[in-house]
DNA sequence: AAGTCGGGGGC
DNA sequence: GCCCCAGACTT
């Protein structure tokens, strides 16, 4: 049962925001369905302070759906390195060449099932840009959202269970207005993002405070529940630095889909006798050196322990499709892994060994 | 209903 | 270390 009618729960968050809203983020200006979308789909899983820099570099390299449908993968997915969850890039480059040629170029925003069959867009993010970009009526259930819900509401139960979102879902629909939708939105996210944190919530300056279930019984700290926690397993990859005389690195192209999908990486093997192998075949005059410290790379499902091995050759012929050699000194514009990004900065162009890794 | 998919922030 | 972040998609 809601504590507060919508039109009493609207009233309150509105005049809170008007007063303690944010109000000059980056996709607030100039707001565009395509602004709003790329905003939405950089913010899924990620704080707004790490989007920011990538949403600039974004909107000047690619001001409109119609630049970015025409780009290549390589390119939006190195506009994308180091943001993660690289289906997003994949899928945001997908959906503007579908808005170009089935929607003639403009999204459609009047139609929340057809926003959500765009790739990468789905109830919640379909929502936020309709209600954004155009005031429609629109609900939204992000994380900030289900925060403030659950502790409004005292919800029992992690939200990534599906009985308990759809109790939130209703929750939505029960308090989000009819007028001053784009308010109300950003509104929510911004009560759960500086206010209804997670961490240590201001209840004393919330509009909400004197009627909050989880306030009332002292427990605000208890919601929303925490996933269930499972252990990580621990993998192990050798990286091959193969380096030619130039100095340049050989880079293979990861599947489509999948872990760092449509990135570039070092040629991995799951041990040292493959890697010899590997070698045998198509660079048997290598020179090989010795493997070097390895560390260790962080997933949410689990942990990569990265030993790079160290290799040259003075000259290798073309290499085919799926390969590149490249110059860690004059980048392309090519996504990188994260960490294969790092270790591709520490390499000294005056030595052939790479130091111990990042 | 559970697993896959990243990298960084905050504590 | 840990948990989480303006979720979507696959199985």
């Amino acid at each position: 049962m809601p504590v507060l009618e919508r039109e009493t729960f609207a009233s309150r968050l509105l005049t809170w925001y008007d007063q303690h809203g944010r109000h000059d983020l980056p996709w607030q200006q100039d707001r565009t369905p395509y602004r709003v979308w790329v905003s939405e789909i950089m913010l899924q899983q990620t704080q707004v302070t790490t989007v920011i820099p990538y949403f600039e570099r974004f909107m000047a390299r690619f001001p409109d759906v119609a630049s970015l449908a025409e780009a290549s993968q390589d390119e939006v997915l190195h506009l994308w390195t180091g943001l993660g969850y690289y289906a997003r890039g994949r899928n945001l480059h997908k959906a503007a060449q579908v808005v170009m040629a089935e929607h003639d170029g403009r999204f459609p925003v009047d139609s929340l099932e057809a926003m959500a069959q765009l790739p990468g867009i789905g109830r919640s993010t379909a929502g936020a840009i309709i209600a954004q970009s155009t005031g429609q009526r629109a609900v939204i259930l992000d994380g900030n959202v289900k925060r403030v819900l659950t502790r409004l509401q005292a919800v029992e139960g992690w939200p990534g269970r599906p009985a308990v979102e759809r109790e939130l879902w209703q929750l939505a629909e029960h308090y989000t207005p009819h007028d001053r939708v784009v308010d109300f939105t950003q509104a929510m996210m911004d009560l759960g993002a500086t206010l209804c944190r997670r961490g240590q919530p201001d209840c004393p300056r919330c509009p909400f405070h004197d009627v909050c279930l989880a306030h009332a019984s002292g427990e605000q700290r208890r919601f929303p529940e925490s996933k269930p926690k499972k252990t990580t397993p621990l993998r192990t990859t050798r990286m091959l630095l193969l380096r030619d005389a130039g100095g340049r690195v050989l880079l293979e192209l990861r599947p489509s889909t999948g872990l760092w999908g449509g990135l570039w990486s070092l040629p991995q093997f799951d041990n040292d006798q493959d890697l010899g192998r590997w070698l045998d075949e198509h660079a048997p005059a290598a020179e090989r050196g010795t493997p070097q410290t390895s560390f260790t790379h962080v997933f949410s499902h689990f942990r990569l322990e990265i030993t790079p091995v160290p290799a040259s050759v003075e000259h290798m012929d073309s290499v085919s499709e799926g390969w590149r050699w490249y110059d860690p000194q004059t980048p392309d514009s090519v996504g990188l892994a994260a960490p294969v990004k790092k270790l591709l900065q520490t390499l000294s162009p005056f030595t052939l060994s790479p130091p111990a890794g990042p």
